[in-house]
DNA sequence: ACAAACTTTCAAAAAGTTTTGAAAGTTTAG
DNA sequence: CTAAACTTTCAAAACTTTTTGAAAGTTTGT
Protein backbone atom coordinates (compact mmCIF):
# COMPACT_ATOMS: atom_id res chain seq x y z
CA UNK A 1 0.00 0.00 0.00
CA UNK A 2 1.01 3.36 -0.43
CA UNK A 3 2.02 5.73 2.34
CA UNK A 4 -0.41 8.98 0.70
CA UNK A 5 -3.37 6.38 0.59
CA UNK A 6 -2.83 4.53 3.35
CA UNK A 7 -2.94 8.35 5.06
CA UNK A 8 -5.95 9.08 3.22
CA UNK A 9 -8.15 5.93 4.31
CA UNK A 10 -7.30 6.91 8.31
CA UNK A 11 -8.21 10.81 7.69
CA UNK A 12 -11.78 9.51 5.97
CA UNK A 13 -12.51 7.13 8.94
CA UNK A 14 -11.05 9.63 11.33
CA UNK A 15 -13.63 12.22 9.87
CA UNK A 16 -16.41 9.48 9.87
CA UNK A 17 -15.90 8.07 12.80
CA UNK A 18 -16.46 12.08 14.64
CA UNK A 19 -19.36 12.36 12.57
CA UNK A 20 -21.35 9.63 14.46
CA UNK A 21 -20.30 11.55 18.26
CA UNK A 22 -21.20 14.87 17.00
CA UNK A 23 -17.73 16.67 16.14
CA UNK A 24 -17.82 17.76 12.42
CA UNK A 25 -16.70 15.69 9.65
CA UNK A 26 -13.72 18.59 8.67
CA UNK A 27 -12.67 18.87 12.10
CA UNK A 28 -12.28 15.62 12.64
CA UNK A 29 -10.44 15.34 9.14
CA UNK A 30 -8.20 18.07 10.31
CA UNK A 31 -7.42 16.41 13.53
CA UNK A 32 -6.30 13.33 11.51
CA UNK A 33 -4.37 15.10 8.93
CA UNK A 34 -2.07 17.21 11.63
CA UNK A 35 -1.46 13.88 13.77
CA UNK A 36 -0.50 12.12 10.63
CA UNK A 37 1.33 15.20 9.52
CA UNK A 38 5.21 15.01 11.19
CA UNK A 39 5.78 18.74 10.39
CA UNK A 40 3.41 21.25 11.55
CA UNK A 41 0.89 22.39 8.59
CA UNK A 42 -0.06 25.93 7.29
CA UNK A 43 -3.77 26.84 6.80
CA UNK A 44 -2.77 26.63 3.45
CA UNK A 45 -1.80 23.07 3.38
CA UNK A 46 -4.51 21.93 5.35
CA UNK A 47 -6.79 23.81 2.70
CA UNK A 48 -4.55 21.99 -0.39
CA UNK A 49 -4.56 18.57 1.46
CA UNK A 50 -8.24 18.39 2.19
CA UNK A 51 -9.70 20.26 -0.04
CA UNK A 52 -11.85 22.56 2.05
CA UNK A 53 -12.00 26.43 2.09
CA UNK A 54 -9.95 29.44 3.96
CA UNK A 55 -12.78 29.69 6.24
CA UNK A 56 -13.64 26.31 6.89
CA UNK A 57 -10.08 25.75 8.02
CA UNK A 58 -9.84 29.11 9.90
CA UNK A 59 -13.02 27.61 12.12
CA UNK A 60 -11.89 24.58 12.60
CA UNK A 61 -8.71 24.92 13.65
CA UNK A 62 -9.50 27.36 16.18
CA UNK A 63 -12.02 24.65 17.64
CA UNK A 64 -10.15 22.43 18.19
CA UNK A 65 -7.24 24.67 19.85
CA UNK A 66 -10.17 25.39 22.12
CA UNK A 67 -10.42 22.04 22.44
CA UNK A 68 -6.57 21.71 23.40
CA UNK A 69 -5.65 18.96 21.13
CA UNK A 70 -4.38 21.27 18.56
CA UNK A 71 -1.64 23.93 18.90
CA UNK A 72 -0.61 26.54 17.23
CA UNK A 73 3.27 26.69 15.92
CA UNK A 74 5.02 29.29 15.34
CA UNK A 75 8.62 29.69 12.58
CA UNK A 76 10.81 31.43 12.74
CA UNK A 77 11.29 33.48 9.64
CA UNK A 78 8.08 32.56 8.63
CA UNK A 79 4.98 34.91 8.82
CA UNK A 80 2.39 31.89 8.51
CA UNK A 81 0.64 30.76 11.44
CA UNK A 82 1.45 26.55 11.85
CA UNK A 83 -0.38 23.88 13.52
CA UNK A 84 0.15 20.52 14.90
CA UNK A 85 -1.75 18.43 16.59
CA UNK A 86 -0.90 16.39 20.44
CA UNK A 87 0.91 13.18 19.01
CA UNK A 88 0.31 11.48 22.38
CA UNK A 89 -2.86 9.68 21.74
CA UNK A 90 -3.26 9.16 25.70
CA UNK A 91 -3.40 13.11 25.87
CA UNK A 92 -5.84 13.62 23.69
CA UNK A 93 -8.51 11.13 24.63
CA UNK A 94 -8.60 12.70 28.21
CA UNK A 95 -8.57 16.09 26.92
CA UNK A 96 -11.58 15.54 24.85
CA UNK A 97 -12.97 13.59 28.23
CA UNK A 98 -12.22 16.88 29.66
CA UNK A 99 -13.92 19.35 27.44
CA UNK A 100 -17.12 17.57 27.04
CA UNK A 101 -17.34 16.54 30.39
CA UNK A 102 -17.31 19.99 31.06
CA UNK A 103 -19.33 21.42 28.19
CA UNK A 104 -22.12 18.73 28.23
CA UNK A 105 -22.14 16.39 31.35
CA UNK A 106 -21.62 19.08 33.99
CA UNK A 107 -24.96 21.70 32.68
CA UNK A 108 -26.77 18.31 32.15
CA UNK A 109 -26.06 17.02 36.11
CA UNK A 110 -27.21 21.02 37.21
CA UNK A 111 -30.45 20.33 35.52
CA UNK A 112 -31.23 17.37 36.70
CA UNK A 113 -29.76 18.42 40.47
CA UNK A 114 -32.88 20.90 40.37
CA UNK A 115 -35.31 18.71 38.96
CA UNK A 116 -34.73 16.10 42.18
CA UNK A 117 -35.20 19.02 44.44
CA UNK A 118 -38.11 20.95 43.02
CA UNK A 119 -41.23 21.28 44.54
CA UNK A 120 -43.77 19.47 42.81
CA UNK A 121 -46.98 18.96 44.53
CA UNK A 122 -49.38 16.90 42.08
CA UNK A 123 -49.80 12.96 41.98
CA UNK A 124 -46.43 11.45 40.64
CA UNK A 125 -44.38 14.07 41.39
CA UNK A 126 -42.35 11.80 43.75
CA UNK A 127 -42.02 9.34 41.35
CA UNK A 128 -40.85 12.02 38.78
CA UNK A 129 -38.40 13.39 41.31
CA UNK A 130 -36.76 9.90 42.52
CA UNK A 131 -36.18 9.42 38.83
CA UNK A 132 -34.41 12.20 38.40
CA UNK A 133 -32.45 11.66 41.60
CA UNK A 134 -31.42 8.18 40.08
CA UNK A 135 -30.21 9.47 36.85
CA UNK A 136 -28.61 12.50 38.36
CA UNK A 137 -26.98 10.03 41.20
CA UNK A 138 -25.32 8.28 38.16
CA UNK A 139 -24.52 11.16 36.13
CA UNK A 140 -22.76 12.28 39.20
CA UNK A 141 -20.74 8.87 39.63
CA UNK A 142 -19.79 9.33 36.00
CA UNK A 143 -18.53 12.46 36.33
CA UNK A 144 -16.85 11.85 39.23
CA UNK A 145 -14.85 8.75 37.54
CA UNK A 146 -14.15 10.98 34.69
CA UNK A 147 -12.69 13.36 36.95
CA UNK A 148 -10.40 11.10 38.59
CA UNK A 149 -9.33 9.91 35.11
CA UNK A 150 -8.41 13.67 34.02
CA UNK A 151 -6.57 13.92 36.72
CA UNK A 152 -5.00 11.20 37.20
CA UNK A 153 -0.93 10.68 35.39
CA UNK A 154 -0.23 9.35 32.09
CA UNK A 155 0.40 5.70 32.44
CA UNK A 156 -2.23 5.53 34.97
CA UNK A 157 -5.12 4.07 32.20
CA UNK A 158 -3.51 1.60 30.69
CA UNK A 159 -1.54 0.71 33.93
CA UNK A 160 -3.43 0.21 37.35
CA UNK A 161 -6.96 0.65 35.88
CA UNK A 162 -6.75 -1.96 33.09
CA UNK A 163 -5.42 -4.60 35.54
CA UNK A 164 -8.15 -3.79 37.95
CA UNK A 165 -10.71 -4.47 35.27
CA UNK A 166 -8.49 -7.32 34.27
CA UNK A 167 -8.10 -9.11 37.26
CA UNK A 168 -12.09 -9.36 38.19
CA UNK B 1 -43.59 24.00 39.61
CA UNK B 2 -45.86 21.68 37.77
CA UNK B 3 -45.19 18.25 37.17
CA UNK B 4 -45.79 18.61 33.39
CA UNK B 5 -43.43 22.08 33.27
CA UNK B 6 -40.70 19.55 34.90
CA UNK B 7 -41.08 16.80 32.54
CA UNK B 8 -41.02 19.06 29.57
CA UNK B 9 -37.72 20.57 30.91
CA UNK B 10 -36.45 17.21 31.37
CA UNK B 11 -37.35 15.88 27.70
CA UNK B 12 -35.77 19.35 25.96
CA UNK B 13 -32.75 18.70 28.22
CA UNK B 14 -32.32 14.90 27.25
CA UNK B 15 -33.31 16.00 23.55
CA UNK B 16 -30.74 18.68 23.25
CA UNK B 17 -28.00 16.72 25.43
CA UNK B 18 -28.61 13.14 22.76
CA UNK B 19 -28.05 15.70 19.45
CA UNK B 20 -24.54 16.60 21.08
CA UNK B 21 -23.50 13.11 21.05
CA UNK B 22 -24.91 12.28 17.53
CA UNK B 23 -28.36 10.77 18.84
CA UNK B 24 -31.38 13.02 17.11
CA UNK B 25 -33.30 15.28 18.82
CA UNK B 26 -36.61 13.11 18.62
CA UNK B 27 -35.28 9.64 19.39
CA UNK B 28 -33.91 11.44 22.76
CA UNK B 29 -37.11 12.88 23.41
CA UNK B 30 -38.95 9.66 22.85
CA UNK B 31 -36.91 7.75 25.17
CA UNK B 32 -37.05 10.78 27.74
CA UNK B 33 -40.89 10.72 27.40
CA UNK B 34 -40.98 7.08 28.00
CA UNK B 35 -38.96 7.17 30.76
CA UNK B 36 -40.80 9.59 32.51
CA UNK B 37 -44.15 7.98 31.82
CA UNK B 38 -45.37 5.15 34.39
CA UNK B 39 -47.43 3.62 32.08
CA UNK B 40 -46.57 2.14 28.29
CA UNK B 41 -47.68 4.77 25.86
CA UNK B 42 -48.62 4.07 22.34
CA UNK B 43 -47.59 6.09 18.82
CA UNK B 44 -50.75 7.70 18.96
CA UNK B 45 -49.80 9.29 22.89
CA UNK B 46 -46.61 9.89 21.57
CA UNK B 47 -47.35 11.61 18.60
CA UNK B 48 -49.60 14.11 20.77
CA UNK B 49 -47.27 14.62 23.74
CA UNK B 50 -43.87 15.48 21.40
CA UNK B 51 -46.11 17.33 18.60
CA UNK B 52 -44.43 14.99 15.76
CA UNK B 53 -45.54 12.86 12.61
CA UNK B 54 -46.58 9.19 12.98
CA UNK B 55 -44.09 8.31 10.65
CA UNK B 56 -41.76 10.08 13.12
CA UNK B 57 -42.43 8.17 16.31
CA UNK B 58 -42.52 4.78 13.91
CA UNK B 59 -39.11 5.26 12.90
CA UNK B 60 -37.83 6.13 15.92
CA UNK B 61 -39.28 4.50 18.50
CA UNK B 62 -38.02 0.98 15.78
CA UNK B 63 -34.35 2.24 16.32
CA UNK B 64 -34.77 2.58 20.33
CA UNK B 65 -35.78 -1.10 20.34
CA UNK B 66 -32.44 -1.99 18.37
CA UNK B 67 -30.61 -0.50 20.89
CA UNK B 68 -32.10 -2.17 23.32
CA UNK B 69 -33.70 0.51 25.78
CA UNK B 70 -37.60 0.18 24.43
CA UNK B 71 -39.60 -2.30 24.19
CA UNK B 72 -43.04 -3.11 22.87
CA UNK B 73 -45.50 -4.11 25.52
CA UNK B 74 -49.16 -5.70 24.43
CA UNK B 75 -52.08 -4.90 26.45
CA UNK B 76 -54.49 -7.70 26.81
CA UNK B 77 -57.50 -6.27 24.58
CA UNK B 78 -56.02 -3.43 22.67
CA UNK B 79 -54.85 -4.24 19.42
CA UNK B 80 -52.34 -1.04 19.46
CA UNK B 81 -48.75 -1.33 20.73
CA UNK B 82 -47.15 0.23 23.31
CA UNK B 83 -43.77 1.16 24.39
CA UNK B 84 -41.72 1.59 27.40
CA UNK B 85 -38.31 2.57 28.32
CA UNK B 86 -35.61 0.21 31.13
CA UNK B 87 -36.41 2.07 33.79
CA UNK B 88 -33.02 1.38 35.35
CA UNK B 89 -30.57 3.56 34.62
CA UNK B 90 -27.68 1.42 34.55
CA UNK B 91 -28.84 -1.09 32.40
CA UNK B 92 -29.69 1.39 30.13
CA UNK B 93 -26.45 3.00 30.26
CA UNK B 94 -24.57 -0.51 29.43
CA UNK B 95 -26.91 -1.04 26.58
CA UNK B 96 -25.92 2.40 24.98
CA UNK B 97 -21.97 1.69 25.65
CA UNK B 98 -22.59 -1.95 24.34
CA UNK B 99 -24.34 -0.62 21.41
CA UNK B 100 -22.20 2.12 20.35
CA UNK B 101 -18.94 -0.60 21.24
CA UNK B 102 -20.18 -2.96 18.31
CA UNK B 103 -21.16 -0.68 16.02
CA UNK B 104 -18.38 2.41 16.01
CA UNK B 105 -15.40 0.96 17.95
CA UNK B 106 -14.90 -2.20 16.77
CA UNK B 107 -14.50 -1.30 13.34
CA UNK B 108 -12.81 1.40 13.71
CA UNK B 109 -10.46 -0.72 15.41
CA UNK B 110 -10.13 -3.14 12.24
CA UNK B 111 -9.14 -0.50 10.48
CA UNK B 112 -6.32 0.89 12.59
CA UNK B 113 -5.29 -2.84 12.77
CA UNK B 114 -4.99 -2.77 9.16
CA UNK B 115 -3.15 0.04 9.30
CA UNK B 116 -0.47 -0.53 11.88
CA UNK B 117 0.58 -3.89 9.60
CA UNK B 118 0.12 -2.47 6.51
CA UNK B 119 2.83 -3.37 3.93
CA UNK B 120 4.33 0.38 3.20
CA UNK B 121 8.04 0.86 2.24
CA UNK B 122 8.13 4.66 1.78
CA UNK B 123 10.13 7.11 3.51
CA UNK B 124 7.64 7.85 6.76
CA UNK B 125 6.01 4.66 6.85
CA UNK B 126 7.12 3.10 10.21
CA UNK B 127 6.31 6.73 11.74
CA UNK B 128 2.82 6.05 10.74
CA UNK B 129 2.28 2.38 10.94
CA UNK B 130 3.79 3.54 14.68
CA UNK B 131 0.79 6.29 14.81
CA UNK B 132 -1.38 3.79 13.80
CA UNK B 133 -0.45 0.90 16.15
CA UNK B 134 -0.67 3.54 19.39
CA UNK B 135 -3.80 4.70 18.88
CA UNK B 136 -5.19 0.80 17.78
CA UNK B 137 -3.60 -0.17 21.42
CA UNK B 138 -5.19 2.66 23.05
CA UNK B 139 -8.82 1.89 21.69
CA UNK B 140 -8.32 -1.98 22.11
CA UNK B 141 -7.57 -1.21 25.98
CA UNK B 142 -10.95 1.16 26.03
CA UNK B 143 -12.53 -1.65 24.25
CA UNK B 144 -11.55 -4.17 26.81
CA UNK B 145 -12.75 -1.87 29.63
CA UNK B 146 -15.81 -1.34 28.04
CA UNK B 147 -16.33 -4.99 27.65
CA UNK B 148 -15.88 -5.63 30.99
CA UNK B 149 -17.95 -2.97 32.38
CA UNK B 150 -20.73 -4.23 29.97
CA UNK B 151 -20.05 -7.84 31.22
CA UNK B 152 -20.23 -7.10 34.92
CA UNK B 153 -22.97 -6.97 37.22
CA UNK B 154 -25.35 -4.00 37.82
CA UNK B 155 -24.07 -2.56 40.97
CA UNK B 156 -20.26 -2.96 40.19
CA UNK B 157 -20.16 0.30 38.47
CA UNK B 158 -21.02 2.27 41.57
CA UNK B 159 -18.75 -0.64 43.12
CA UNK B 160 -15.93 -1.87 43.08
CA UNK B 161 -15.13 0.75 40.33
CA UNK B 162 -16.20 3.56 42.29
CA UNK B 163 -14.39 2.62 45.17
CA UNK B 164 -11.22 1.49 43.28
CA UNK B 165 -11.32 4.96 41.59
CA UNK B 166 -12.33 7.10 45.01
CA UNK B 167 -9.03 5.77 47.04
CA UNK B 168 -6.67 6.16 44.84
C1' DA C 1 -63.95 -12.38 2.67
C1' DC C 2 -64.37 -7.70 4.34
C1' DA C 3 -63.55 -3.72 6.77
C1' DA C 4 -61.68 -1.46 10.53
C1' DA C 5 -57.67 -0.62 13.20
C1' DC C 6 -53.55 -0.40 13.21
C1' DT C 7 -48.18 -0.20 11.52
C1' DT C 8 -44.76 0.65 8.00
C1' DT C 9 -42.70 2.87 4.11
C1' DC C 10 -40.68 6.41 1.51
C1' DA C 11 -40.50 10.49 -1.61
C1' DA C 12 -40.72 15.09 -0.98
C1' DA C 13 -40.35 19.11 2.17
C1' DA C 14 -38.43 21.29 6.06
C1' DA C 15 -34.98 22.05 9.22
C1' DG C 16 -30.42 22.00 10.68
C1' DT C 17 -25.50 22.03 9.82
C1' DT C 18 -21.47 22.85 7.35
C1' DT C 19 -18.90 25.11 3.83
C1' DT C 20 -17.64 28.67 0.79
C1' DG C 21 -15.39 32.80 -0.58
C1' DA C 22 -15.13 37.49 -0.81
C1' DA C 23 -14.62 41.39 2.14
C1' DA C 24 -12.88 43.20 6.35
C1' DG C 25 -9.44 43.14 9.74
C1' DT C 26 -4.71 42.59 11.49
C1' DT C 27 0.17 42.24 11.61
C1' DT C 28 4.72 42.82 9.80
C1' DA C 29 8.49 44.52 6.94
C1' DG C 30 10.46 48.08 4.72
C1' DC D 1 3.05 55.30 6.44
C1' DT D 2 2.04 51.68 2.92
C1' DA D 3 1.74 47.45 0.87
C1' DA D 4 1.97 42.73 1.20
C1' DA D 5 0.98 38.72 3.71
C1' DC D 6 -1.53 36.86 6.27
C1' DT D 7 -6.07 35.70 9.50
C1' DT D 8 -10.87 36.32 10.63
C1' DT D 9 -15.70 36.99 9.75
C1' DC D 10 -20.17 36.02 8.13
C1' DA D 11 -24.07 35.93 4.76
C1' DA D 12 -25.35 33.01 1.37
C1' DA D 13 -25.07 28.42 -0.81
C1' DA D 14 -24.49 23.59 -0.51
C1' DC D 15 -25.12 19.66 1.79
C1' DT D 16 -26.97 16.47 5.31
C1' DT D 17 -30.33 14.93 8.31
C1' DT D 18 -34.77 14.80 9.96
C1' DT D 19 -39.62 15.09 9.51
C1' DT D 20 -43.94 14.81 7.30
C1' DG D 21 -48.01 12.60 5.67
C1' DA D 22 -50.30 10.03 2.42
C1' DA D 23 -50.29 5.53 0.46
C1' DA D 24 -49.32 0.78 1.01
C1' DG D 25 -49.12 -3.06 3.92
C1' DT D 26 -50.60 -5.98 7.79
C1' DT D 27 -53.40 -7.92 11.32
C1' DT D 28 -57.63 -8.90 13.66
C1' DG D 29 -62.50 -9.51 14.56
C1' DT D 30 -66.81 -10.64 12.60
Amino acid sequence: MELKEAQEKFIAAWGAFGTQWGINRTMAQIHALLLVSDEPLSADDIMKQLNVSRGNVNMNVRELMTWGIVHKVLKFGERKEFFSAEKDIYKTAIQILKERRKRELVPVLELLGGLAEADIKEEGGEDFKKLMGEINRFGESTNKMLDKMVKADEHWFTGSLMKFLVKK
